[in-house]
DNA sequence: AAACGAAACTAACAATTGTTAGTTTGTTGT
DNA sequence: ACAACAAACTAACAATTGTTAGTTTCGTTT
């Protein structure tokens, strides 16, 4: 663990506000009470309102497609695949709940850095579907429409950032094997 | 259809820029200037901004806790209830995709009316929960964390207008069976 | 023609916004 | 004791915010 400066603890505190109330109704002034200092100060450690929104999204949105990277390039079979991104999105979410808030709710606040988190984004999608279709392919998957399969899948796991605060005792790994039976398996007995 | 009156033109423009961009960041003149006049002729329509949010919100909450209250007084299985909970969500969606879009993403920006929406809310997620307990017990559903089904098909309900305007080929009744057949059956072969 | 009402307008307001400039405080290493 | 530096402060700014007051426009009804 690295040490956590003075900017890392503005950039938290600020997750946690936009987590609450979005990017737009915090003020530098909510932030700067929520610190205990003055508005003024913040600026001693950040350059503007919108770099703390650019340090929260896209070093996230990295980490995604550094995960994603990793698993399609492994040999795993598709079904496999699916359960390693369950796991990347259950682990990338238990470490930052709050920013992944912002990632899902605040993105298009982005300026300057909203074409590359949309292409980081939109790769993604294009991994994942590709994952579903050559499961399907391979007979491993049902042939049912693959986008809505990875529309619900992925929508579940992007909302996950409300619903892990709320189960702390469940496990990291107990949470990604029972939301991969879930997904994968179906509820119908 | 009863027939639109201005302040119902407001309302769905308004409807739609929260969509884009959220309450918070959706300014009077951002309203007036797509509605074509002056942001001081928007109130000749309306109360107050606040006034317009809650418009869009608590009707749509208020359907969602009437079809709610059908399907649980129904006779039918868990599952059957299960489907009919989709077609309801999918319906409503369709229906008004730009309100949908406020109710999950800026509720919490809701005043006077934000206790009495929490109320339907939860009453919303208990009849869910309920549904699937029942199916678990008569041995329809298997046995996973209940709360954990509820979660991912919510989850996935949810975000249906982010979904829904890009696929308008796609009738409401094949989405529904196709979204049913996924959230229910699994997708592993 | 007169009166009415709906719906637009101009002009202004008080409050709040993000941000800057310049200054003070307190700690740390020499 | 002193210099250096991080991190806080006060005070102010120009722009933007939701909203109000009062007025004008114009089609419909009397």
């Amino acid at each position: 663990m690295k040490q956590e400066t003075r900017k890392d603890e503005i950039i938290n505190t600020a997750a946690k506000l936009f987590k609450e109330k979005g990017y737009s109704a915090v003020t530098m002034r909510d932030l700067a009470t929520a610190m205990g200092i003055k508005a003024a100060s913040l600026y001693n450690h950040i350059n503007s309102k919108q770099d703390i929104l650019k340090a929260i999204i896209i070093s996230i949105a990295e980490e995604f497609t550094n995960g994603m990277e990793t698993i399609i390039q492994s040999q795993d079979s598709s079904i496999s695949k699916l359960k390693s991104v369950v796991t990347l999105h259950v682990n990338i979410t238990a470490n930052n709940t709050n920013g992944m808030a912002s990632l899902n709710n605040d993105w298009m606040h982005l300026e300057d850095q909203l074409n590359y988190y949309l292409q980081l984004r939109n790769d993604y999608e294009a991994n994942f579907l590709n994952i579903i279709k050559e499961g399907v392919s391979s007979l491993e998957i049902k042939d049912s429409n693959p986008e809505i399969i990875m529309f619900s899948m992925l929508t579940t796991l992007r909302s996950l950032y409300l619903w892990i605060p709320k189960k702390e005792d469940l496990k990291s790994n107990d949470l990604a094997d029972n939301l991969s039976e879930v997904l994968i398996e179906g509820i119908n007995k």
